[in-house]
DNA sequence: CTGAAAGCGCTTACAG
DNA sequence: CTGAAAGCGCTTACAG
């Protein structure tokens, strides 16, 4: 590989001027310029990217940690993950796949991070992740609420979990159906302390207590049982809740799925005997299912893409001022899941 | 952020000695290290990773060139990611998400990739992004073989291509299809080309001629047509088309479930009116549909893996022989999706 | 507009 | 087992 010396040495002139021609940063003369792109091209020099990097201080790259087992990735993710690999294009940056836990490495990963700045998706109550970052004093932006005061007034990108939760309850009552389950996300992420509160809030309002058997926490990602979360559950509720559920809430595609099949096995039928509602739903899949599920659209693409944006902004790459939080609206996709109950 | 000198001032020690507490390329007493590793913490300090690997040449992150205009991975882009992510993690390695075509950056991408090797996802006829490898003596290893002797003997991962077609149309034709119509994958990918060859091979030794309605080549991923791939085409197709069409094999899921909207917006059921095979499935996609989608599960979290095993050979990170060329066992998945013809 | 020199924060022979 | 010094390939004031 060319280095920047070579070039110099070819064209004749110094390595700052070299420098100059490929980061533009200072002008040069149209005769250098030429010579040094030409004596480039000769010697197949292309700038060496961490040399750069190491007196600017810039890598060009944001890191995008996510929660990560032995599983893979749900409809969400993957929307998520194309939002924000895009976006961040926009700006000439790159997206470093950060997965937790990482497994069995020798040398415990204590570098520092070659990243400019971080997304951290879905922050639990208690996040290394986060700690870490801060303690570097690294930018980042969360998407989820980080509780706890862990960092105070972290920027944050972030669906209304609260009003999410609210407006599914009040949609689902109000067509008759009391004895709901909840398939809710992993116990100790913010995401599911915002929703089993905002849930037990919205029945609070039409006097119903939660039981036991209406909420339940997916499984830790590193779990067995991970993949198969709402299957067990399915069956298991709807065999022995003595008050009926007649509605199902489901945390994403693969629990709606798994609750899907617990009640064909169970000879039930959607929405007749059971009715279904699925968050963080991909469009293009809802359609195929029959019958098509009734779903809360959490817009992950749009999570990702905003949640670069504010990056870019604590980057410096955006100007001027921006929110702190960002809000990510929602809404009801109506499919035939949910059944207008008659004895209403 | 602390640095080496300040550890090294603090601890009573020299830089290289840090050096090696962190590194443990050569051994430090007991208690040197103890002090080293006091003086770190009460520092905070993290060795920088961009300053080591600029003289060490290694980035411990691997480049993953996926094919992407503005659009969602698939299901088959989500698995392979996944075997990407976590073997990668394995040993000790982060991925970088490289996406193609970088829209509208400022400054052309000019530097080379601080990567140590790369992924390219589905090369094309005149791989630009492999020349550039190449010519920057970048190990690499390609999903999908290259064609044209860009690059001779690149090592690969791949699926049987060729066999997959055979295997495809031989089942199809015993079950009474003579009719059918492929939906392939874009044209000028080698995937593609391999696929179109087999294809006609395949129907030549039953003595059936490829007419034009019977072989698609998805648009192009900057098009707008892209996401709906499948569907204009079978609409057409199975209403303009003389002698009739009977089974549609569709390159993944999406183009299946375009394929499906268009046969039910037809008025036509599957399987009775028409049969449906996927290629690249997810199976946990596949058991919710109506009907069951009948597949061939190309493993796509297998390919994953194991190119990033062929890459850290390369890379030296596995020791001793390792083929060059690694193909991916592929299946048939049943569903219920195709018809056994009874007029046959 | 261009050059000479210092420096980014590490690792690595070399010497002891 | 430890230290002093050179060097990885760039950028950046500073000077002209």
């Amino acid at each position: 590989m060319a280095k920047i010396d070579d070039v110099a040495r070819l064209a004749g002139v110094s390595k700052g001027t070299v420098s100059n021609v490929f980061s533009q940063k200072r002008p040069t003369s149209k005769k250098v310029t030429e010579r040094v792109l030409k004596a480039s091209k000769e010697l197949n020099y292309v700038p060496n990217h961490i040399a750069r990097s190491l007196v600017t201080k810039k890598t060009m790259a944001i890191g995008l940690t996510i929660p990560h087992g032995n599983f893979f990735f749900s409809a969400f993710h993957n929307q998520f993950i194309n939002g924000v690999v895009l976006e961040a294009s926009r700006y000439g940056y790159r997206v470093l796949l950060d997965m937790l836990p990482v497994l069995e490495v020798k040398t415990p990963s204590l570098t520092s991070y070659p990243i400019d700045g971080a997304i951290v998706l879905g922050p639990t109550e208690e996040d290394e992740r986060i700690r870490l970052l801060h303690m570097n004093g690294m930018p980042f932006v969360t998407v989820g609420k980080i509780l706890n005061g862990q960092v105070k007034e972290a920027p944050t990108v972030n669906n209304d979990n609260i009003q999410i939760v609210h407006d599914i309850c009040d949609y689902l009552i109000a067509r008759g159906h009391v004895n709901l389950m909840f398939l809710n996300a992993t116990e100790g992420m913010t995401v599911s302390v915002e929703r089993k509160a905002a849930f037990i809030e919205a029945l609070a309002k039409h006097r119903i207590a939660v039981r036991d058997a209406m909420h339940h926490y997916k499984p830790r990602i590193q779990s067995e049982q991970y993949l198969r979360y709402g299957y067990a559950e399915t069956i298991r509720v709807l065999r022995e809740s003595e008050e009926k559920v007649t509605a199902i809430i489901a945390d994403d595609d693969r629990a709606a799925f798994n609750a899907m099949n617990a009640i064909q096995d169970l000879g039930l039928r959607i929405p007749e005997d059971i009715s279904l509602f699925v968050i963080c739903v991909d469009l293009s899949m809802m359609h195929q299912t029959v019958p098509p599920l009734t779903g809360m659209d959490l817009q992950p693409s749009e999570l990702g893409a905003q949640s670069v944006k504010l990056l870019m902004h604590k980057l410096g790459s955006i100007e001027g001022d921006y929110p702190n939080h960002i809000i990510i609206a929602s809404k009801i996709v109506e499919g035939a899941s949910v059944l207008q109950r008659l004895n209403h």
